[in-house]
DNA sequence: GCGGACGTTGACGCGTTCTTGACGGGCGGG
DNA sequence: CCCGCCCGTCAAGAACGCGTCAACGTCCGC
């Protein structure tokens, strides 16, 4: 499982950050300021870092440099400030990447996917085939025959959620609870629109899915 | 590294556990109360949670039924209390184990590492195999020689409960507690009619039953 | 401001599942 | 031999969950 650390003062974008990546099956780990995120980083390698420039005691270039003395680590940088300065110094400094708050988390997802990639870290491509349809998590791509087919930010987190676990049962409140979030572990109204606009896009006969599979009252699988 | 969330109100359990724990390498996190273990399992998926059910807030049972909506996730509970009807209780909505304060800490990290073991980690499939028929309790998932056999979730309940117990006998009364709840105790017609349907759908001979064995008068038994 | 894409809600029909009552047969005791 | 108990079986109505549709609100780009 792909490693990542997220470093930032503030606790309410780690807990975000941390949610959304662990939605899509990363391992995560936080760190508030940099002195501990130097120590995860020298404890166990992620194979990427999330990096806030403005930290309370070390200032995020001043960890980006220490820690390019010893690992090539893919580093996408996070920073509140507009100047463009920091983000020069960042990239020279080994930065992979930059991202500008307040940052579009489906932005963000896709630049630690690329540095993972371009790291040619964990580089299993991250695909499910089924029939002429195919499914690449990593680069949100869905193809039918060949075909581009668009899916929404909402129907590509469910169906992450789902490949990611590939012929395994998935609870309608696991689902709910990792696309939603906690106060929606009831609403299983959503699931029953998103599948169906899901099996509309992506399966043969939408109305007899092969892929999208109910166990009424339960969950769903991905069939492959 | 295994991830432990413990939870109780008394600080000085949680420090024992917490040294003791961190001692066997395990990473582990504390909550005080209901809702900020609730909070933590939200963000980051602990692999096993000790849980203390006499909380400030929330009852230890709510919060083990507000996490089983959406996670199975191992957990082990702790109480002070002696009667055996919260135990039960616990155990119905869940749980995987039981300790009673005051414990023995060899004890209790006995029945982590086993509750750990048994969630296979990862994943150890929870299968009880007999003949060409296989029962997968955690994926939900039977099959017979090799085909998918639907079982809706009352059936599956009854499954569940004599696969827990394999072997062993488990008598009418326990079975409507757990699948219809307490005020079932009586309705043995409901065993009668869903044994019948378990056993049309998973028995070679379902008037000749070799899996779901009836005791007269007493229960019903899971034969492998 | 206008239109489109997307997310959120409520309503409805349909198939499945649950509940409930009734019936018959095997078995043991009176 | 008859009776009662308990189990397996069946069937029918009720309740429920799911798929589907349509309407509405919001956000964003044009």
């Amino acid at each position: 499982m792909t490693f990542v650390l997220a470093v930032d003062d503030d606790p309410a974008i780690l807990r975000t950050l941390s949610i959304n990546l662990r939605a899509r099956g990363y391992d995560v780990e936080t760190a508030g300021d940099g002195r501990s995120a130097l120590q995860i980083i020298d404890e166990r390698m992620p194979d990427v870092v999330i990096l806030d420039l403005g930290l309370p005691d070390l200032d995020g270039v001043a960890v980006l440099k220490r820690l390019r003395v010893y690992t090539q680590v893919p580093v996408v940088v996070l920073s509140a400030r507009h100047e463009s300065d920091d983000k020069v110094e960042a990239l020279d400094e080994g930065a992979d990447d930059y991202v500008t708050k307040p940052f579009d988390m489906e932005e963000l997802l896709a630049r630690v996917r690329a540095a993972i990639r371009r790291s040619g870290g964990d580089d299993a491509p991250w695909v499910v085939e089924s029939g002429d349809v195919r499914l690449d998590v990593r680069e949100r791509q869905a193809t039918r025959a060949g075909a581009d087919v668009r899916l929404t930010p909402t129907e590509w987190h469910i169906v992450e959620v789902l490949a990611r676990r590939e012929g395994r049962l998935v609870r309608q409140g696991e689902l709910l609870h990792e696309v939603w979030g906690p106060a929606y572990d009831r609403e299983t109204n959503y699931l029953r629109v998103y599948l169906a606009q899901i099996r509309r896009k992506l399966e043969q006969d939408p109305s007899r899915p092969t892929m999208f599979i109910t166990d009424p009252g339960i969950g769903y699988r991905l069939v492959v």
